[in-house]
Order: C-alpha cells, then structure tokens, then sequence
DNA sequence: CAGGATCCAAATGGATACTG
DNA sequence: CAGTATCCATTTGGATCCTG
C-alpha cells in the first residue's frame, strides 16, 4: 500500500492505486458481508479465470486489503476476509451502490 | 450507456461499466470544475498517450459522460464538458476523494 | 480444492509520422 | 491544435495440465 513517499497528488488516485480495476471492486464487494472461500468467491463473481482472480487477491492481499487464511485440510480450504482497511472502503462501494440503483429507477 | 435490457444484476456494476477505467475517473476529475480544451485535459491528467486520451473521450462521449464541441478555428479547438449524466457521478469521486484524504491523513 | 506453471491469443499502450 | 493512422512492445487473459 502506498505510504507517505509515494501518495499521488490527488486523493482520488489513491483508492484508484487500490482498486482501480473491475475485478478489485467485485472482490471487495464480495467479500465486504464477510469471510469466503476461494471458489465461492469465483462464483460470486462470475467470469473470472482462476489465474486472474488468484493474481488480483495476491495483489489486494500484498496492499493490505485482503486477508488469506489457509486451513491445512485435505481437502484444502482457503479463506479471504477483508482487513479493516478494506473494510473501510465501503462508502465508496456503497456511493458507487446508490447511483447504479438511481439510474437503473430512471432507466425502467 | 446501459439501457433496461443489458443492466448488470448488482448496482455497483453499473458505474463500473462506464467509469471502471483509471482514465475515466481521472477524466471526470477534471472536468468536474467545466470545460476543458483537449490539451489542458492531456496535460492535467499527466502521462496519458494522446491515442489513450481519445479513445477514452471518445467512449466516454458515446456513453454519453461527455460533451464534445469542436469549433471551425485554425489552429482547431476542441472543448469538453461533462453531461448531467457524467456530472451525477459526482458522489462516487467525493467518496474516493474523502477516502484519499483520510488515508493521508493517516499515514502522515 | 486451491493454485502453480505453461502456452498462446487478444487487447492495450507507447512512439512516431502525417493532416485539416 | 487535435486529432488519425500505423507499427510494434508489453500486458493481459483464457485454456489447459499438473499437484499437495
């Protein structure tokens, strides 16, 4: 996650920096009701390869959004859960959330 | 733009159809405050090629976020503006500004 | 089940040259 | 000035096979 020597200039880079990709907000939109495992969360997303979504949630666990918790089971469970500072990007979900709901209401 | 028929099932998805860019939300930054000329756009911006900054607007223009205005002049001048569509989605870069800000302010 | 490794097709992006 | 056109390097993504 960027830090103090590498901030963008402009705030609303930042959560662009984290989840500036489509895949990254279904990930987190996913997971913000809480814990799920690896291929629930590829169905709930739906349309994404496995290569992709394992590459986006090492990237979101690296900047310190995700937690990975793998249970030494046969077979094996692995869980993703959202840290707190992913957690706190829910009002951008939810402002993202409002305006889909506005214009499908002015779009019927 | 999204009609009835190909809405996404989730709201979030919305937005993500028509912004889920790094270069859109940027471009929509910018002209939030009015009108830009394509030079000042390419040059607030920073580091888009002119074919990305184009292709961009012309998306953005067919998804109706964007106005563009073309004016009979040598040399040429081309302005944009944002439509009431593209300006609606102001809510949604006050929350990623807000997010950036506390961010910052936390990592100071 | 979750994912690493590979191979390959397609999309993206930059650089450059040219134009009304 | 604001593009369009072209070429090319890099990236991205899907499909497939294999494994603890």
């Amino acid at each position: 996650m960027p830090n103090e020597k590498n901030l963008p200039a402009c705030p609303v880079e930042t959560p662009l920096m984290l989840i500036g990709d489509k895949w990254k907000v279904l990930i987190l939109r996913d997971l913000m009701p809480g814990t799920k495992r690896f291929g629930e969360l590829k169905k709930s997303i739906g349309n994404v390869s496995q290569k992709v979504l394992t590459a986006q949630l090492r990237d979101m666990e690296e900047k310190g959004l995700v937690n990975r918790k793998v249970y030494a089971e046969v077979p094996p469970r692995v869980e993703y859960s959202l840290t707190e500072l992913g957690k706190s990007l829910k009002p951008i979900l939810d402002a993202m959330w409002n305006w889909g709901e506005e214009y499908k209401a002015q779009n019927v």
